[in-house]
RNA sequence: UGGCCUAUGGUGUAACUGGUAACACAUCUGUUUUUGGUGCAGAAGAGUCUAGGUUCGAAACCUAGUGGGCCAACCA
């Protein structure tokens, strides 16, 4: 169905395997399982991309799951965010379910496991039992209560459950390996008791299965085949299969299919942090506004700020799955609600930053509404008029009175189009007495078919509604915020991650909805915020427009273009050499001497001790010898004597097959 | 004093399980254009972290080193 050979990822990968060892099609099923203690963020759309989208491509079931197994944390206002904007990114779950569904069937499998010997009450402090848990580098010691007797164990965990106990007192815990160099496998807790209000469980339970111990349970009770996670859950697969090996064994007669946990690298976004805990900082410490401002990485900010479902699913995809750590750049993502907005949002004029021009030839009471094409991109979009009259706004950046050569917008004696009308010429400008330009007064051409460089927005002053103009910024100064050892990510702050200014609209916007979205020609596209009241629209700028003018103006001071060259002046010749050599002989001859004069120069400035390791260099690497033995041959030129060393190293490559070699070592 | 994961252009992901590295973003040209947008055409940029090994042949397999990440919550 898919053409041929759309690369898979590894994922998709260890799927297909499976597919044809055996596992058939309808057995494939995936979950996302969020724990509702948050709102969801664009790292999560990589998880949840991953998850729903393997069930779109082999049409598989993905359930929903709230991991809902810490009450103390967990809030239904989470829940329901969490569906909503699951819902909002367009994909559709097969089932809702909640951990603390399976919480009766956990409880009858962990007395199994105590009836087993695989489980054990511990009664100690959670510090003595943090000491006997050792670290990474130090084994762990067994707890004295790690070998009561199942009668006493039963009795004990029975009691905890009905509430005999008060929290902390009592833990059950599997029985594993207090030695095992992964600390998960060291007895790991599988229940704690805690006297909390569950939002769906009520005061059911007071004891409360750990995520271990729930986690891969509820995948096995779900029959999930699949159950994909980030890499930090790496370390738990061994714990995740243990236990799985252990209900499975009780239960593998009603439930056949053991799923299989597999962990891929989560999305981290340049100039951005994905913490929860690290975004709830931002929203308690006022630095935005709440968890959907427009700034925020989260959906709901995202969704805010104008980002489209589409946007954010074709990113995703972008993204790729792999399992490497990675920083994705936002130009991707912006490259993604561009793409989708260019083909679907409204071409409007707005001014942003006002000068105003008069058109001193046409008559002070006349207007006229002129056609506008919506959406050039869209033939189904139509047209709308816009009205024009003698004075209208420009942006100050579309007029200079001293321009550099490139600059093709409004200049003195120069003409312009102006977008759906006419062309203007500017005359004169009035300054004010600081002497800044506060007018220009042009005279206008109805000749609207001759050939101009530039072509400008605008509005009629006089028709102009206004509207509040909220523009963003990064919201930190930092590449990667949140990976600074020594500083706290709140020092990477940008305090400038909101412009508001007031805009000249041209008045078909006075109808605009809350959520619509528009470009404003030349400007980029913007949104209607939540805030808009019936008489104050206020608009967010979603992404600027790709500018490649504001390119050729001068840099800003901390310009992060990271497509530097590389700096190969403070690389040592002898590197630059060994790298030249070692695509030597797949060059063309051509390029091959062009080369090859390039490591002679580089030659001079390398000294015999830098280039003697070399001669070591494996035979099967030729480029690498042939270099070496060219810059060699300066060397001796420039008055280096010979040695025992260099003559084998030259009697070696004669009597070596290739001929490239052998020529250079025969002249020598 | 350990275990596990990982390393491919600036960034991210590929490379049909060994045959000389591709795609997207970013960058830069040219062209079209009533948006310095879009579209179209094109360019530059890595020889796959390092060192050994296996092989006729390695980005891929093996070993070691180095760099990065994760692992000691009654969190998930």
């Amino acid at each position: 169905m898919s053409e041929e050979k759309k690369p898979l990822n590894f994922i998709e990968h260890i799927i297909e395997e499976d597919l044809v060892n055996g596992l058939t099609k309808d057995k494939l099923r995936f979950r996302f399982p969020p724990e509702p203690n948050g709102y969801l963020h664009i790292g999560h759309t990589k998880a949840i991309g991953i998850s729903f989208g393997l069930g779109e491509t082999y049409n598989a079931p993905v359930n929903l799951r709230f991991d809902d197994t810490n009450p103390a944390k967990e809030e239904q206002e989470y829940v329901d965010a969490i569906k909503r904007d699951i819902a909002w990114l367009g994909y559709q779950w097969e089932n809702e379910l909640y951990s603390s569904d399976y919480f009766q069937k956990l409880y009858d499998w962990a007395l199994q496991m105590i009836k087993n010997s695989n489980a054990y009450v511990d009664s100690q402090s959670s510090e003595a039992m943090a000491v006997q848990k050792g670290t990474p580098t130090q084994v762990g010691t067994n707890s004295p209560y790690r070998i009561r007797s199942i009668e006493e164990n039963l009795d004990l965990f029975q009691r905890m459950k009905a509430g005999e106990f008060p929290a902390g007192t009592h833990v059950l815990r599997a029985k594993i390996d207090m030695e095992d160099p992964n600390m998960l496998m060291r007895d790991p807790m599988m229940y704690r008791i805690m006297y909390a209000h569950h939002h769906r469980t009520g005061d059911d339970w007071c004891i409360y299965p750990m995520y271990d111990w729930t986690h891969g349970e509820s995948d096995y009770l779900e029959q999930i085949s699949h159950s994909l996670c980030s890499l930090e859950f790496k370390p738990h697969r061994k714990l995740y299969d243990w236990f799985k090996e252990h209900v499975y064994d009780y239960s593998k007669d009603q439930l056949p299919l053991a799923p299989k946990q597999r962990e891929f690298a989560r999305l981290n976004l340049s100039y951005t942090i994905m913490s929860k805990r690290k975004l709830l900082r931002l929203v308690e410490g006022g630095v935005v506004t709440g968890w959907d401002d427009p700034r925020m990485p989260t959906i709901s900010g995202l969704r805010r700020r104008g980002y489209t479902p589409n946007s954010i699913r074709k990113f995703i995809e972008k993204v790729g799955v792999a399992k490497r750590e990675n920083i994705i750049d936002v130009s991707l993502l912006e490259f993604c609600i561009r793409e989708d907005l260019n083909k679907t949002a409204n071409r409007v004029m707005a001014v942003l930053d006002p000068i105003k021009v008069v058109i001193t030839n046409y008559p002070e009471d006349k207007e006229e509404w002129l056609e506008a094409e919506n959406n050039q991109e869209d033939a189904s979009a139509g047209f709308r008029k816009v009205p024009f009259s003698r004075e209208i706004y420009i942006e100050k950046a579309d007029f200079k009175e001293e321009p550099s050569a490139k600059f093709f917008r409004l200049q003195p004696g120069g003409e312009v189009r102006l977008k759906n009308a006419y062309i203007i010429k500017a005359n004169s400008v009035v300054k004010n007495e600081k002497g800044e330009v506060i007018e220009v007064h042009c005279t206008y051409d109805e000749d609207t078919s001759k050939k101009v460089k530039g072509t400008l927005h605008w509005v009629s002053i006089k028709h102009a509604i206004t509207a509040e103009i909220r523009e963003y910024d990064r919201l930190f100064m930092h590449e990667s915020p949140d990976s600074d050892k020594d500083k706290d990510f709140m020092e990477f702050i940008n305090p400038n991650s909101l412009t508001v200014k007031t805009g000249y609209l041209e008045p078909s916007l006075a109808q605009a909805k809350i959520g619509e979205q528009f470009q404003f020609q030349r400007l980029g596209y913007f949104n209607v915020d939540t805030d808009s009241k019936s008489k104050t629209l206020v608009f967010n700028k979603t992404v600027g427009l790709r500018d490649s003018w504001d390119k050729q103006k001068p840099k800003p001071k901390n310009n992060q273009n990271q497509n530097k060259p590389k700096p190969q002046q403070e690389r040592p010749a002898i590197s630059l050499i060994q790298q030249f050599g070692k695509k030597y002989t797949n060059l063309p001859e051509e390029k091959q001497s062009k080369v090859k004069a390039e490591i002679q120069e580089l030659a001079k400035n390398v000294s015999y001790d830098e280039l003697e390791p070399l001669f070591g260099t494996a035979v099967k690497k030729v480029g690498t010898r042939i270099a070496t033995l060219i810059t060699l041959k300066v060397l001796l030129k420039n008055g280096l004597e010979h040695n025992d060393a260099i003559s084998e190293f030259i009697n070696k490559a004669l009597e070596d097959k290739n001929e490239l070699l052998v020529a250079e070592a025969t002249t020598i």
